[in-house]
DNA sequence: CCGGCGCATTGAAACGTTATGAGAGATTGG
DNA sequence: CCAATCTCTCATAACGTTTCAATGCGCCGG
């Protein structure tokens, strides 16, 4: 390409990159040869010569989950800003996490964003991230020694139960997602610690997390008789919306005799008639401040220590709460 | 790396690659070396070097939408089982699509998969798909001479109009989606096709394809009196959900009253109370054999001429059509 | 008129891999 | 026992950039 201009290929570089002062005339004559053929730089042979592929890789469980798709999207938000590009992968299952990340490593990657389940064992991340910078995007790791951006999930359901309490609800059923998920165990703290008073009551059912399982749990409890409690917290919104078609369908009205709230704020909760009551996870948020603390660590942030960033979340409050009936 | 085993690189080259024998005790040597550093092959000298990137570019609106979180999940399933990693790009808006499609190109992707709006001008598709295989998912375009993969959207609305007709509807209001984009006229050109004949009354309101403009548009017209139609025909999910609301809201009840159909087949639409009857759109389909074909071209497929995949749409019958009343 | 200086450009080395011709032993057939 | 063959390994040239020392050239001050 360089001889089409008729100077030295290392001049076109200079052109590029600006590394060098170009007479004017000499800039001219190859943005012409570039464009007549229609050439672009090799970024294969950029990236091996710098070292640095300008690409940083997003491991996620699932991109057809709108959550990660909103994770990805924060996430490239963030890296257009430094002219990066992200590779998506979609693990799938657990155990292809590790696959995956190795994966990336092998492609060069300059730097790793961690959006998966808090089940990968901490050994892989870390033999990982001892080659490569990695930065923990709503996953969470006590012993690992990486940077990490997650939401506030205790302030979440203090939320909830500041809400719940303050419209006079005393009677509360929880529906726990997934078992041994840290995320939803922390969100249950926060609710009981800012819920729990004497005269309150709060029961928990375990191990439901998608909308059929969570409606027929509480059909099934609804059909032993009147319920005990005046609201469903459930810690995640498809869990909701499978509650509030278990109540509709044994003749409860919500909010107006039991009321529910959700977690997560995914798009279907405003849709939903009644609107739900839910706490809204900053998704893209984590995605992009998670991807600017990795492209910090990328760009030579040796200094600070280990960074943990926790985001505030907030309560939407919708149509389906209200005071309890009395 | 290839010292620390005691071999030349050439013959770490041929463990990896399997291009020559090499002794077992050789391999053994090698191996245990490799992992003992971590060692990892440089992506980019071997892309330099083969002239292959193993990654494939996938240029989609906006990556936070379900449906093209969707067509990404099946394009990475496609990819894996070639050994591809997939580069997605979220443009944001059309004016991006180009810019990004550059960038993928600049980035030596070995093909590019474009999901993107139909809008883009040919022109600039035709320019880059000169220099680098490409394939349409998704989109479709009369003049490029492209490989395609759509689905069959005037057979989606052939069977939304056949199943209607069979349920003894007559009169259906239509609402129509984005005004100008061609796969609505698609649909709607099917429905019509099926559905008008004589004593058959078919009318559509244009330009609203979010929940709440449908909404509001539909609460308008039920407040004028007594609706001439006993079906709405959405041709997207999210213009249904807002015609249940606005029919509820105005005391008809669905499906008893009147019907509501919609299209796309969006995570909410068996949420729904009702469920919503829609079709459903294979968008995983789409990403993964739209994939597979650019794979195909990849892999040196120079034979064949344009492909156009068109894929079968489904109807999902739901709880949201009924027979019309008498 | 000449030495020195600054500017624009060049040439060559290096990045880590793959491909390939050639070499070193070991094995086989005559 | 030697030549031919086979098996494995090595050395080296590319791939397309960036980097940097070196070069050429015009211009200034002395």
């Amino acid at each position: 390409m360089a001889e089409a201009a008729g100077v030295s290929i290392g001049t076109v570089s200079n052109v590029l990159n600006g590394n060098r002062p170009v007479r004017p005339e000499t800039v001219a004559a190859v943005e012409k040869a570039m464009s007549r053929l229609g050439y672009v730089p090799n970024h294969a042979a950029t990236t091996l010569r710098k070292g640095r592929s300008q690409i940083i890789g997003l491991v996620v469980p699932d991109i057809a989950n709108p959550y990660f798709g909103e994770v990805a999207k924060g996430a490239q938000e963030a890296a257009e800003l430094h002219s990066l590009s992200v590779i998506v992968a979609s693990a799938g299952t657990t155990a292809n996490d590790a696959r995956q990340l190795l994966l990336l490593r092998s492609r060069g990657v300059d730097g790793l964003l961690y959006a998966g389940s808090e089940a990968l064992g901490e050994n892989s991340l870390a033999e990982i991230a001892r080659h490569v910078p990695m930065v923990l995007s709503g996953a969470d790791s006590e012993n690992l020694k990486v940077d990490t951006v997650v939401a506030h999930d205790q302030q979440g359901g203090a939320k909830v139960a500041a809400h719940l309490a303050g419209l006079g609800h005393r009677n509360v059923l929880v529906l726990e997602g997934k078992v041994g998920s840290w995320t939803s165990a922390r969100r249950l703290h926060g609710f009981h610690q800012a819920f729990d008073k004497a005269g309150t009551r709060v029961e928990t059912m375990r191990g439901y997390f998608l909308v059929e399982a969570a409606r027929e749990a509480l059909a099934a409890d609804l059909a032993k008789g009147k319920p005990w409690y005046t609201a469903v917290f459930a810690t995640n919104d498809l869990m909701a919306v499978g509650a509030i078609q278990a109540l509709s369908a044994a003749g409860y009205r919500v909010p107006e005799d039991i009321s529910v709230v959700g977690y997560d704020d995914v798009l279907i909760a405003s849709m939903l008639r009644p609107a739900l009551t839910t706490v809204v996870q900053p998704a893209r948020q984590l995605g992009k401040l998670g991807a600017e603390r990795l492209i910090a660590r990328i760009k030579g942030d040796r200094a600070s220590g280990r960074v943990r960033l926790v985001l505030d979340v907030d309560l939407a409050v919708r149509a389906s709460t209200a005071p309890p009936r009395r």
